[in-house]
DNA sequence: TATTAAATTGACCACCCGGTCATTATTGAA
DNA sequence: TTCAATAATGACCGGGTGGTCAATTTAATA
């Protein structure tokens, strides 16, 4: 089967990275709706009919982008589990939690395209993008668990499905406003290792 | 002082009505950019020149809407606190989760507009609007869990600020999946009670 | 080098946007 | 009933959008 993004695949990669970097740079400052294609060719320096002869339409172009975005997350995240794997889930959880600041930190652009496709309501197929990651989180974290109830450190009767929403929830929230703390500069008044200690914390003992 | 609104406030009240109607309609279903004032007009059955004359500009129409989609929620907020005092944390958090799906229910659109507002990154003031949002909920959800730590149910060592931030994403990401299963109609795909009872565990105990 | 095939270009299209303002319709006082 | 003040209207403006395509440049073949 011919990809329909071949064209674009057959470009010198020095072209690709360009394109690659001119369309990262729209989809992360602007919403999916608002983001502009004449943006995108005249921060790659190609003309408009090139750009939608490597990829047909908007959308298609945001797919590549996207799914770039989430790719790197992921390999983020597989590497800190597979490092991990028979640590203590306290344990796991601070690498897990410092590996996602790591990624904010060396791909902030790409970092905004994820929280921008997880929270905000109106990219392409958002439904089911929503629902793939779901599944994604639920196998990431639904391990993690897993690991911690086998070795009794969290309650063997935990309903898994509502653990890992909980601990998603708070953990792209806080990962969230880290990055929008460090994007604003204000990344010093966060003092992460208190943060981290206070999440482990909340997440094993809860307030009491 | 003469409101910039005072064109739109002396209007007889049916057609003000008509007005935020259609108002409400327009930002709960498309962001704010994306939201178009010819489709606000079109519903409202009114001439364009008419709403730039009542509001001077698309921002100060949705500064009116989104202030009342959030006076509604506060006021939600207040009621159930006022009529929880003195009543155990658990209590209270459920009947404010209770609340919260209460709104949900009664103003989908104004749910909608609220979650676009914490959750997009595009409204205008953005900055300004979540800081006051933050004060707000560390104010309400402080009160909550202080009087928990006076009555010994929660931590006195906690630091409430970090409480009120994971209470907070929580909640918030809770509603937010009601929220969209209920306007997908998968809202009996939810067993709230499983999920309330669910959310008491963590916020006291945690995972273990 | 001559010829053909493929890649690149940017002017152009129809459409929609927020906002304006001269014109028209409505109101209330004399 | 007249007339001035006010309210309502919608055609119109400049500008931006995603997308197209005839014309041109570049590359490959012979």
């Amino acid at each position: 089967m011919i990809s329909s993004m071949n064209k674009f695949e057959q470009l010198p990669s020095e072209k690709q990275a360009r394109i690659v970097d001119a369309s990262v740079a729209e989809f992360s400052n602007r919403d999916y709706e608002t983001a502009s294609m004449n943006t995108v060719v005249e921060r790659a320096g190609i003309a408009k009919g090139s750009l939608f002869n490597y990829f047909k339409s908007k959308s298609l172009l945001y797919d590549h982008i996207y799914k770039l975005a989430l790719g790197e997350v992921k390999s983020y995240l597989r590497k800190v589990r597979d490092e991990t794997v028979g640590l203590p889930f306290e344990v796991r959880l601070t690498k897990i939690v410092n590996s996602g600041v790591k990624f904010i930190t060396e791909h902030p652009r790409l970092a905004k395209i994820y929280f921008r496709l997880i929270y905000s309501a109106d990219s392409p197929n958002r439904q089911k993008i929503v629902s793939e990651l779901q599944i994604l989180s639920n196998d990431y974290l639904g391990k993690i668990i897993q690991d911690g109830m086998d070795r009794n450190e969290l309650d063997p009767k935990l309903d898994k499905g509502q653990a890992v929403f909980f601990m998603d929830s708070v953990l792209n929230q806080f990962l969230k406003n880290y990055h929008e703390a460090q994007s604003n500069g204000f990344a010093d008044k966060f003092n992460r290792d208190e943060w981290v200690k206070g999440l482990i914390t909340f997440f094993t003992k809860g307030l009491s």
